[in-house]
DNA sequence: TTGCTAGACTAACAAGTGTTAGTTAAAGAT
DNA sequence: ATCTTTAACTAACACTTGTTAGTCTAGCAA
């Protein structure tokens, strides 16, 4: 495996910082005292901090929306197609709890790529939606408001970047079945 | 009803654009101008930046403690004590989008509070964490994990903030209803 | 009328912001 | 051995930050 570059490492770096504090408070001298640099010396690798923030959030949007239209054009169940969802936002989330802090907390100081990025996640909140509703008119699954069971399971999924780096030695299998489980099973006994 | 002091209108409105940029991105010139005033004037109502994101949290945060702590010494069956708490997050969400969004995303800017918030906040959790390990106990709901419960339930429950704006018409009682009725019988047919 | 208060204002400060320019030292290429 | 590139540095810039000090004016109490 090819092993990180300078830049690569400043953009990890950045991403984690931009999960502790937000990224209006992450300062590039912040991030340059995390790097064991100076400030200006950043700017030999990338060219601002806005670009940082950029290409954080949309290399993990653009992965959501292409594994999103695989499953989507799939011809699996509903269920399976929901539990591939999950499986697909446990992967992520645990590849970069950093970056997917940055996703779902500061996409709105995105500059030039705001646009962009709105424009990936509704399409994937669209995707995601239809796979719902065509569950609840095939009788798979239960027939209560869509935009609810949306909601639910979609925040849920989001907020897995809180969650996952809590748990030592995770299992992603075992995740991945236990919150499919819940989500779809519901917990009454 | 006693109508707004000048200090609660400085609150509220610094808490709608909190929600729209959080703390760390709103100056103090943004909300004064947003208030159609010049920024040093806010300072004859309130006292620090800082003060406003304190009360803006605390205030809710409390309010979440006390509830919560009436629903654990109730003695309803486990299923109805889910219900109550679907139905708390949903009441102070719909009275309070603009603060929920701080106290989700910017606690860590809590200056000398910080320690208090997060009391507040592990009592809480502990207690929502309880009824559901009791309920496990008591085959009230299903034998699964209790911290994939709670992570999958809470997290739900404080995006909420997010979701209710958006709904116009709003029917607390009904939403309230569908959402305990996903969370805990599921959405399988 | 006179005096007090509430709440706005202007001006300013010290610290911190992202970023640029120019320099330097070491490593690799010729 | 000389040249070139890489990646660090110092110094500085123009601007923004939260906040304070001091002033002014309209409305109310005496």
């Amino acid at each position: 495996m090819k092993s990180e570059t300078r830049q690569e490492e400043i953009i990890r770096v950045a991403a984690k910082l931009f999960k502790k504090k937000g990224y209006s408070a992450v300062t590039m001298r912040d991030l340059a005292k995390e790097m064991g640099m100076k400030a200006a010396s950043l700017y030999n690798h990338i060219n601002s901090k806005q670009e940082l923030l950029n290409s954080i959030i949309l290399s993990i949007a653009e992965q959501f929306t292409e594994e999103m239209s695989n499953i989507k054009n799939s011809n699996s169940p509903t269920a399976q197609k929901l539990t591939d969802i999950v499986e697909l936002h446990i992967k992520l989330a645990s590849e970069n709890t950093y970056g997917m802090a940055s996703l779902n907390n500061d996409w709105m100081h995105l500059g030039d790529q705001l646009q962009h990025y709105l424009t990936l996640r509704n399409g994937y909140e669209d995707d995601f939606r239809d796979i719902i509703k065509k569950g609840i008119e095939n009788k798979e699954i239960v027939n209560e408001n869509p935009e609810i069971i949306l909601f639910s399971m979609l925040t849920t999924l989001r907020s897995l970047y809180l969650w996952i780096p809590k748990k030592e030695n995770l299992d992603i299998n075992s995740l991945s079945k236990s919150l499919s489980q819940i989500l779809i099973q519901g917990i009454d006994a």
